[in-house]
DNA sequence: GATGAATGAGAATTCATTCAT
DNA sequence: GATGAATGAATTCTCATTCAT
């Protein structure tokens, strides 16, 4: 008792998370409106009296997916730059992997979709923003090209354990065994290199 | 020497060409036929007298554009693997980007529309392929991640350079200035930090 | 009685007519979509509001026109076999001929479109069981084919009274007058010959 | 030695016995001209050289298979009509029933797209023409329909052979056993049925 | 006698979207 | 909050046909 009804309808809140998923597995083209309705139980139009069109559910999903992130970019943006403070960023962004995965997934591979996208756009400043954070001010490429990759390590690592269940991929490199890991270990050695890249910012590098 | 390539179809090759830039700019779905057709001066069904479906345009695309890759993998088979090995594999690598971003950027931006692709999954192995010799043999998840890292940063590099171009990414972080770079100054900066990525196999790392 | 029919998506029935007789005049694979819509005065993406694909369509006939037939033949199945059940079947099948016409020559003169739709198997099982029904059980192959050809004798007697309007034909017998027949007249006939040739079942037969 | 080269080329007579093969175990429309060249090991544009059009090849089946059927025209005419030599049009016509059978097949499931033809509709006269050598000068519709029942046997029994083949029409009208029929019983079952029906010619028959 | 390259017309199908109820 | 019915625009693909070589 007491409970008070959530604003905004419950079926909204389905809507987005039925379609990031749909969006991130089968991709946001190859997922049609009637595909999600269906896995509501809804027909196409109930789709249209929560978002105006289908691109505004992508926006729907941003609004309600990339709370963390922003907190994180908050958290971060009020903190001077130091290395302790870029590892920590590195750290936190990593921690939220598991429920961030889809939509980092949906943004990467959806790139021709969502560049015209306001909210495409949006989630890619938020991105670029980060990396900003990670490398600090006064960066040089370099610094934020390791800022960036340092990033991606998180999402790269799930792709990399899923290719690694594919036994076809064989036959291109001989038999060499390729290690079985879990989802758990994979983002902690995700965090583990994500660190080590950071970490090369502002180092002096050897020559090539 | 003094072969002389046989000019028969050479509209097949104009097909790829056209194809591969449509896509990669466009992405693969959002590319109609249609389009492609116009952009030749021929009829839809010109391309159909080439290719069997649109698909099949992809396994062309893969086949006449992925031979540098495949020669790479066959050189770093033929060596034995070697620190030196390794990091001459990121540096060809890396010298080819300028005619291989296209495809790359196609690969990597139309994920789902490949994934059922055979042509899709051809690449995708290739790419492994390359991950696996870069690494060596008998490598832990830790590193295979390194050694994909490396690889990816090669064409992170150009995305990040041209997010650079887009100025309204700064109301997120405010007005750090962005250094301006050419794409080759990207290109020697990408493989610079790609190298220094794939040095970290092996290595003793600190604790986090 | 005084069941009222409820009117839900008369479309759906127009359809269904439409296509019937545009399937059964100019054939299945001459009869585009885009015909059936016009006469209908609606778009092409109206019909696959109600029905998936154009076999579908198919199907739909069937379903809506076949049901005579399905009484028939629950009728007959109902019965211990008789020549006098026997006789009845064919008069009972020659009797709802006028409706059904345009059905079953739809199903004759398309045999090669139908055979792989589920809805063409469908429609020929029920007229083998049929054959079964008037043959009996036990019989050989001989009376299996005398039934059959009492059954089709009810269509043939259509197809031929269509030919004989056609003058041309005179050009390979010479100028043999042919009678003059009405469409009644014509189908009182074959039920007339019809009822002749299912009696030749199970009589001993002159020797050739 | 002495061989004369057959008058026009080899090739057109495969293209005839191709197009035959496929027109009557497919269909007429959905048999491509791609199809047929490929089976041929010949380009489309080759049969182009021998047929003006697509249309053009059933001309030239009716040409070089309907020859049989023209001969026995021929010398239904020069007899005089009597029993006797109905029956022995009959005989004669299920005589070269292996030969002919994919003819007949062709069409008979194919009238939609043979209606327009003059090749079609030269072929539907022929078998007029033979329905009226049987029935005789004279005869009214009751006869005609039995003269074309008796041809129509002929065919009916490889369609009803075929269909006993797929044990699936069961399922309505229970386990009754079909008896196995070799194909050349079949047509001499088919003979003997033809001749029954066309004896009822001319015969006081009992009232329904 | 035949091919390679191409075309034009049309087919089935899909999809986001709309709107009266 | 939602549905049923429908649309318009597009898409992939197929096919008979043509013609220079």
């Amino acid at each position: 008792m007491g409970t008070t009804q959530s604003p905004r309808s419950d079926t909204r809140a389905r809507i987005v998370a039925i379609a990031l998923e749909l969006f991130s597995a089968q991709g946001y083209e190859r997922t049609s409106l009637r595909e999600i309705a269906d896995r509501l139980g809804v027909t196409k139009a109930a789709l249209y009296y929560h978002f105006k069109t289908k691109e505004d559910i992508v926006h729907g999903i941003v609004e309600t997916t990339a709370a963390p992130i922003d907190e994180l970019i908050v958290w971060g943006r009020e903190q001077p730059w130091t290395p302790e403070v870029r590892d920590e960023l590195i750290r936190r962004f990593a921690a939220g992997m598991n429920e961030r995965a889809p939509l980092l997934r949906f943004f990467q591979e959806n790139q021709p979709a969502l560049r015209d996208l306001p909210a495409g756009q949006e989630f890619r400043d938020r991105m670029i923003a980060l990396v900003r954070l990670v490398h600090g001010p006064g960066a040089g490429f370099e610094d934020r090209l390791r800022a960036m990759m340092s990033l991606f390590t998180i999402n790269s690592a799930l792709f990399l354990l899923y290719q690694d269940k594919r036994p076809e991929v064989d036959r291109y490199v001989g038999d060499i065994p390729v290690p079985e890991v879990t989802r758990e270990e994979a983002i902690e050695a995700a965090q583990h290199v994500a660190l080590e890249i950071c970490r090369l910012i502002d180092r002096p590098a050897p020559t090539d």
